[in-house]
DNA sequence: TCCTAAGCGAGACGGTACGTCTTGTCTTCCA
DNA sequence: TGGAAGACAAGACGTACCGTCTCGCTTAGGA
């Protein structure tokens, strides 16, 4: 049976979350050592490794609940026929945490951190793209049409928050789904030829 | 004046990228540490740090040829109004090295090299998208454009390598072109909306 | 007034002591942990504290009968006149614990253990040296009297214990007295010269 | 080849074993921690376990002129008949050094060092013994002698050294002598009868 | 041909972070 | 409500790398 963890227990990992979250924002994951998080959330060294094997482990931890904010259910602002509803939710959390995601995205090392987002934006745009209907998706694999979605993404995340941090989310989301909608489409409807000469639209 | 360096000076660099190529094949880039590559290239080690200030600063060099492969001049093959050139010949010489290429991509630590092809493959692209004609391209910076453009194409690549090792570069090629390249021409008509359901916007 | 304590308590006691003792015949006294044992007694951290302020405190408790042993009545298989009554019943003893107390003897940390033997000891050894009859034993004082024959006797046991495990305890208490009594008898009688021309008799 | 180590490594060197016995002195071996050591010595952590496993080595080495303290050539003033020679020279040595030698004794974990001491003297003295003319030895095994002699001598130095430090080495070495001297002369002439009540059995 | 400066190998060194371990205290729960 | 369970702080341990450094040996290339 799982049962709900000590309220002490409870503590103890939210401090050191915050820890490390705090001092992400202040220097950029990599440069944050285990000593500064147990220093920060003032908490022993074993401590730590009873609940975390990492500093990984605990970023995995604090990244949770990022899943509940992307999969939120639809609000009935984003239309009907709307496609890609991932987005908006996430880049409104995004724009209120623009200090935290800098520090994340600028330091050296945004390996881990991406690497998180990045697998749980892949199984919810997967799925998204597996239910979109009207669509034979022959053409091209699922799988390499999420790829090329979530990669879009947080790469025009990235853009948006180191050249153009005061664009409100509705504009940055706006230019996600103008350029990446349209491959989509043209990757599921063949006969709409995707290309005019170029690419290599007849092979 | 920048003579070309002594030949034993030569000789020990090239030992060094090998033995860091090497080495990444077999563990990935993370895993290798300073001491390996100059175990491996049988020199001291001061004499590496002679020579580079860092591992990355060793990978830099090692890679300092990719930008010569993808800006190659266009062959007759490619078509003249062709956008989107570097694709095809990174994607080739990719294939050729498929593994290191997946050592380096698998490898945890995936963030140096990658960090180096996506500077490189940014300033291409983007003086690609700025010679582009027929746009007025106020629409979306191009910065955003060009961002999106190499987010996809690496994300692409990875899905390539890692799930379609035996799909030829060609075919990888065309789905890169599939996906991305009407985006970026709704990026540049306005006259195009978006996104309404039909097929190819403006054509 | 000292209550007899709980029965719980008793046998809470009983089962630290008893754990602390097999673990020390497995693997020595100082490899053992305080987690070992409260692991092995079933019996959680905080108590172990609360009945003991340490390891060695228990070890002390686990030690406690050794004084009865040792200070139990002359048999009357001792001779009348013999000195050192001490030496037979612990040999005795020790032979049927050999297991025991060549884990306590070969363990590198053989201090805290021989720290309480020694001591018990000293307090017999002293008591019967300043009893023994017939010596003014101003020529060397009781104490070095006292530390000589118990370290005499401890390095003696430890000799048979690793080297002669199969000698019977009679014969390492023959071997004991044929040592050590010379010596004191000699520290005793000024008038009988104990060297001849080694040591420093004269001066 | 053995070669003579850098002068680096043996400045090193000395500086850790200088730090370690100064330690000693004011805590006691057992108090002190690597890290007091290389922070005295001015030391990287990693410097001290280049050139030693463990405290103990460490230890082991600062003490490796014990034997060459003990062993020096026996002086005029020794007689020629002298037996257990290296008694007055380290009685001596360690007069020298008192507030070392209480430390090392006082401070709870004598264990570590005195098993050096312990290990040094039972080689030398086992050579001196099994020199030793006119004895068939056969009553009493060399080995129980030597463990006789070397648990009679530390037991007496630590007597000497805690509770009579003013007395002179020469003092000490005769109690010794005197306690130690007959026991071992009847363990090697059978024909006196080890327990008789009389004073000295062979004269 | 010699000489001298640079390249180089070897590896000691200080430093920093890691993950593990053990101790003794402190908090919470339960009977 | 008092003892058992175990979470916790503290901090030492030995390991792994890093980047700096000192030391001689070798090895050109200019005198």
């Amino acid at each position: 049976m799982v049962t709900t963890p000590d309220r002490r227990v409870r503590r103890t990992r939210a401090a050191l979350r915050h820890a490390l979250l705090d001092l992400m924002a202040e220097r950029g994951y990599n440069a944050v050592t285990v000593q500064d998080i147990i220093d920060r959330a003032d908490v022993g060294r074993s401590t730590f490794y009873n609940h975390y094997t990492d500093k990984d482990d605990l970023l995995r931890d604090g990244l949770a609940d990022l899943r509940a904010i992307v999969t939120q259910p639809a609000t009935a602002a984003t239309g009907a026929g709307d496609r890609l509803r991932f987005s908006l939710p996430l880049l409104r959390h995004v724009y209120q945490q623009r200090r935290l995601l800098l520090a994340l995205l600028a330091g050296g090392g945004r390996t881990p951190v991406l690497r998180q987002v990045e697998g749980v934006l892949t199984d919810i745009v997967r799925d998204e793209l597996t239910d979109m209907p009207g669509a034979d998706a022959k053409r091209i694999p699922i799988d390499a049409q999420t790829r090329y979605t979530v990669g879009a993404y947080l790469a025009l995340m990235q853009w948006w928050l180191t050249s153009q941090p005061q664009m409100p989310p509705e504009e940055a989301d706006r230019i996600f789904h103008t350029l990446v909608a349209p491959g989509l489409r043209a990757g599921r409807h063949p006969q709409a030829p995707p290309t005019d000469g170029s690419g290599s639209p007849t092979r």
